[in-house]
DNA sequence: CAAGTATTGTAATAAATATTCCATTTTTCT
DNA sequence: AGAAAAATGGAATATTTATTACAATACTTG
């Protein structure tokens, strides 16, 4: 393939599409490594090159050579790409930039419309649940059912912003008769709280950045207790996930520190319904 | 500090458990890293230390002592657990797994699988954003926006599948500085607790069908007491409209008898961030 | 309040990593 | 089959990035 030089994708999800649509134009090596690109998004983007040319059976410098053939100056642009979808960060990518324009419009105009922010708000909560479309995996729910399922009881421990999310779960799992208590620290007791857990309970722990340092220590306690626990964050690196025999990870929307909890409470929802169903579907089977 | 070089803690949780441990002891400059190591696992794992100093507001020989500090050879060594950890999870998911979610939805026809009630779930919450865009009238925005302003101090309530929403608008008005309690009726005190309102303060009453009579009654007691009164809920005839001073009609996503709470919460959302917007925009005129 | 010690900032140095260049091999086309 | 073009491997080079050493500052303690 000649120097196809044209702009450079400017994110991962443009940058697979140029990949298979000129999959067949590229070299033998250069397909190795486009192979290895779409397979392994982790490591394109925290391993070096010369890991990433070692595992895909090429030299560095095809690499680099594949990175240019689309566009980029070198190896390292490429991999930036995937570093910043990595990186908690809003959905859109132009959302910081839009809410500047947003303040200073509000600064010149007077005052600011609400209903502006409302348009804006509902916008990136909608590319927020675009996103937890596509990246929450068939498995990862039917095995979370299936905790939920197994579990003599369901806890759940969320502070601060995660409140919600913990406090919707403990009413929704209760609509569906299953045994849901939630840790609310009320009165400080939420270590007494937590020894409530044994091995045949599940704890639900959800915390976003700044991450709640109580929530990652009722997990650590939980883990100690051999409870069972799935994991909703923001990130794999969050104080809870570690302890997590599952981990969901959402991106929501986020304005300044504010970030929303659509796709969370989104994905709250379709665990309990999706239990619910397969309650039904069970008990209907053994008729 | 002097040089505490005992074992290096093996994985993010240790390292944590240390930091946590010995934080009082570290000089301010460390304490200044720890923080930062505690609250940005994720700049930990794939930012260079340049970014990482920027970042916390060190420079980047300090991010090595803290290394060293906790036992490590330099600060790459203790970058690598993060990297680690990052990988030990199940990784984000590959283009060609996608791919494969995405054919195999097709066959599995019948059974209500938890992934294509999540597809469901996050495009009737769509919908119902799209549709809060158009039915939300921007003069009564701007009005509530003036009664928080106003208001002394702003009550929430909101009960059983209400209550998310009522303890994220608590939470979030406290975060842009607003006098924000919420009334959650711990103990049976609700009652109690919403005679505290004076006619000074702002009730934000939230409720849906089928409505919580604990909700009404606290309405109509605030407004005997002369109170404002801002009702989100879902018809016009609900029983917390007729006490209230402006309402908001929300109509939700509806999946199946199960109701979400997406245009709730934005509106929520919008609420307080045209607030802080509001008062931001007032302080700068001020100077 | 002065001497000593710990902490921090700066800049030089060392290590690693990416990139480029060139020689070699493979493929294509006449 | 032979020449030209493309692709590839490998090593030299340039660049970035981490680490160390040292000087300056702030803090203790006698």
């Amino acid at each position: 393939m000649a120097g196809n030089d044209v702009a450079a994708p400017s994110d991962p999800e443009k940058l697979r599409a140029e990949i298979v649509k000129n999959y067949d134009q590229l070299s033998p090596r250069l397909q190795q490594v486009a192979k290895y690109v779409l397979d392994n998004p982790n490591d394109m983007a925290l391993q070096t090159l010369a890991v990433i040319a070692e595992r895909s059976s090429v030299q560095p410098s095809t690499i680099v050579r594949f990175a240019k053939t689309f566009g980029y100056d070198g190896a390292s642009q490429m991999q930036e790409l995937f570093r910043d979808e990595m990186l908690t960060q809003p959905p859109s990518p132009s959302y910081a930039e839009r809410i500047r324009q947003f303040t200073r419009r509000a600064g010149t105009a007077g005052a600011l419309a609400p209903h502006d922010v409302m348009q804006e708000f509902a916008d990136n909560n909608i590319l927020a649940l675009e996103h937890l479309k596509n990246s929450v995996r068939k498995v990862d729910l039917e095995r979370a059912i299936d905790m939920i399922r197994t579990a003599n009881a369901v806890y759940l421990v969320g502070l601060r912003r995660s409140f919600p999310v913990a406090s919707y779960l403990a009413y929704a799992l209760r609509h569906v008769d299953k045994r849901a208590y939630l840790l609310d620290g009320v009165a400080g007791m939420l270590a007494e709280q937590s020894s409530l857990l044994t091995s045949k309970d599940l704890l639900i722990a959800i915390s976003f950045h700044p991450y709640a340092p109580e929530t990652a220590e009722v997990a650590a306690a939980c883990k100690e207790q051999k409870a069972r626990i799935i994991a909703i964050t923001d990130s794999r690196l969050s104080p809870i996930a570690g302890a997590a025999d599952l981990c969901f990870e959402i991106k929501d929307a986020e304005v300044r520190q504010f970030r929303s909890l659509t796709a969370s409470l989104c994905l709250a929802q379709t665990l309990v319904i999706s239990y619910a169903f397969e309650m039904e579907g069970r008990a209907r089977s053994q008729r």
